[in-house]
DNA sequence: ACCTGAACACCGTTCAAGT
DNA sequence: ACCTGAACACCGTTCAAGT
């Protein structure tokens, strides 16, 4: 039989007391993440939640479960965006825009889009899970815009996730405006979009 | 006056031991940054290469002054190799020439392009110089694409940096192959270039 | 079931003593 | 001018004791 790997997710407490921590936990660890990046001290977080460490790593035994937990929601967000997209504009339109809204969580904080492209294809990582889901929602945007013939037939969901990413790492370490940031996508879509004949 | 940040350059020492021990380090350096990225411990280098960790940090203040050092090389190959492309072939053939070669220098270990990305617009970085350098180079080269309206005129060097430090780094965390990078470098090139009418 | 914080481990960095 | 390695500092991680 084959090794099913069991990602740790952590789970929100049923007692009171660790549900008040655990929640305050994510309210400083996505404020520490903000402001340092995915390696913000774990020690720093615990304070801020006015916690101790113990209970910090009892509730995320590892940095990658913290970091889930402060990104579950708005990757949701993400997820059902793109169903809404696609119901409400046309395939192009549905694709480009859901890649703007990508990119923008992808670059929540420094370090989030390398821990998210490693979790695409690990399995056994915290954040897989929702990367699966967040890869078949761009590959069904993907497959409309190729059926439509307003993108190139050849892209697959892989490359556009890679091109995603790295739209996305410049953006982090660039520390790039609104602008610069569409600027850039568009270039990217000028790259996959089947260009139509001119006048 | 406006304060003149004068980074830190690594000198190769005069006295033969120096000499020695600097070599070493440099070599020990470019095995463990190409193992373990550009967070490799500084311990195991200088223990490799047979010294003191006092003795490292005599030579190499900072860690980014060793990976400057280490780099150095090939990012001057890459320079010269600018120069050579622009007078043997065609504009946009020498533009996309070169930005293979710059996305495989920029991700000879995992980190570096992060380093360089940063070094690019911060002035007292090591790399700065080399950056800098480097920055030229591309920007002559998109220049004289743009004059033979081979590539959007539009397009600036920064945003160009940003294309192929993008795809660097997409290449370093995928660990992508040959095939796989020469592919994304096209799907990048296919967003610069001026598309011509078809027959 | 959950919390605390001391204790341990690891590693980057400095510096006094040495050649 | 260069080298050594002990000492210090910092931070991640564990775990025995407690409620």
């Amino acid at each position: 039989m084959a090794e099913t790997p069991v990602p740790q997710i952590a789970q929100r407490p049923k007692r009171a007391d660790g549900r008040r921590n655990y929640d305050a936990l994510l309210v400083a660890a996505r404020t520490a993440f903000a402001e340092h990046g995915s390696d913000a001290s774990l020690e720093d977080i615990a304070h801020e939640a006015g916690v101790a460490i113990g209970t910090l790593y009892r509730h995320f035994p590892t940095r990658a479960t913290l970091v889930e937990a402060a990104t579950r929601d708005g990757l949701e967000v993400l997820v059902s965006h793109a169903r809404d997209v696609a119901d409400r504009l046309a395939p192009l339109t549905a694709l480009t825009d859901w890649m703007r809204h990508a990119v923008v969580h992808f670059s929540t904080f420094r370090g989030l889009v390398g821990i998210l492209a490693q979790s695409m294809y690990d399995e056994g990582t915290p954040s897989h899970a929702m990367c699966a889901a967040m890869h078949t929602s761009g590959a069904d945007l993907l497959r409309a815009a190729q059926r439509a013939g307003e993108v190139r037939a050849d892209l697959t969901a892989d490359e556009l996730f890679g091109l995603l990413s790295g739209a996305a790492w410049v953006r982090e370490t660039t520390r790039a405006g609104k602008d610069e940031t569409e600027r850039f996508i568009e270039l990217v879509i000028e790259g996959i979009a089947v260009r139509t004949a001119g006048p």
